[in-house]
DNA sequence: GTCTATAACATGATAGAC
DNA sequence: GTCTATCATGTTATAGAC
């Protein structure tokens, strides 16, 4: 019994076709100046054919966006996965994230359209994406798990970077550098802070510090219950 | 003799008319939800009466941001007129733009849609709207004017504050607490965090943090040269 | 030269036949 | 699941009115 979805169907792979060619050509010319018809035309479908998979040109640009969060999940844990210090992980995860979206400037600016859009389906900060928000916050907040770290502070902290790494990746969109050292700069800038920042943060002295941020982040509505 | 843009011709009241159906639409409607066609109805207009006067539907947009801006300069200088206090007055230039854009949540959006793509001429970072982000950076930087302060580092804070401010206005179109007190809290806390670290900056103990932050900027291309 | 209108085009999206 | 036909809307072309 063959359903919608399921690997291995022959739509599934059809599915697959259509936006690895929708990919290809947004990367090549850009999300605005590719048309649903180029695509159709390219994967050689009809151009209700091609809505039938995905319903409308936007959904391309999320379904990438699940892929991407997927792959970078894959990467960021392999290349952790022997490292202890904190900014060498946090390092790695930008890095690998860095790596995965170079070629992916111009469907990355697609998927900042809506930023500013709550009730758009592709807004980054919008419910659609609440999932794989959600895993890419889990990322960030894995990077700071540690015995002597209280875990609401983890959170807070996983937190803030995984915003901070949203404008790292809005300044990569435009970032014109000879390959892209300036991005690399500002993680190297951000990882230093946060991995000078982070540890004294668990002394005593900063208690009120903590609880300055915590109740702030709790004042906002960002604190670690359920993403906005 | 007559010519267009100038005051009092006939054209530019006519501009003018379609500029405020145009946004009185947008923020009832949204951005997406206006046709240009319905703009174009509601000022008793053709719609290539319309787009005579605004090439396209972000014209409209632009045309928003020019006068947001100037409408802010008059506010702001009004309301930081007599304030001597930093974090008064970057409350007051806060708070002006608050005001100001209280009801404007769904033309902001439409503003916010292009932050990503650096070739589009309505990118907040982008060469076409250089002149209007070069004015509000300018605000920014006034009001760390301090005969005590050298000149970069009241540029450098001017700057960073201006781009923090974006990502306040980005946190206010997602605030949905009543009265939007939450962004209220995040000026709050980041007018605090600036009024207690600005002063810091100046003392010779700070100078290494100085001459680092300086670096990066310039490593970044951020440095109070021409905006990015 | 300045304004307005109508017609047509390109493209994202939908409806319904097979 | 695939197609063709059709619609809605941003945009352009062009002709005419003042």
């Amino acid at each position: 019994m063959r359903q919608r979805g399921r690997k291995g169907t022959k739509g599934e792979a059809t599915r697959q076709h259509v936006l690895d060619i929708a990919l290809d050509l947004f990367r090549r010319r850009g999300f605005e100046r590719t048309t649903m018809r180029d695509i159709a035309g390219a994967a050689e479908l009809s151009l209700g054919a091609a809505y039938h998979y995905f319903p409308s040109k936007e959904a391309l640009v999320m379904a990438y966006y699940e892929w991407m969060q997927a792959e970078h999940e894959r990467r960021a844990t392999a290349a952790c996965s022997d490292l202890t210090d904190l900014k060498v992980k946090l390092l790695a995860v930008f890095h690998t994230k860095l790596e995965l979206l170079r070629r992916d400037r111009k469907v990355l600016a697609a998927l900042f359209r809506n930023l500013g859009d709550p009730s758009h389906s592709l807004s980054v900060f919008g419910r659609q994406t609440a999932a794989v928000r959600g895993r890419s916050i889990a990322q960030f907040e894995a990077v700071f798990e540690d015995p002597d770290m209280p875990q609401d502070l983890q959170k807070l902290l996983g937190r803030a970077v995984w915003l901070a790494h949203l404008g790292v990746f809005l300044f990569f969109i435009h970032d014109r550098s000879e390959g892209e050292f300036r991005t690399t700069k500002l993680i190297a800038a951000l990882v230093d802070f946060v991995g000078w920042a982070a540890p004294l943060l668990r002394y005593r002295i900063a208690a009120p510090v903590r609880r300055r941020l915590m109740a702030l982040v709790a004042d906002l509505g960002f604190a670690p219950g359920v993403p906005p």
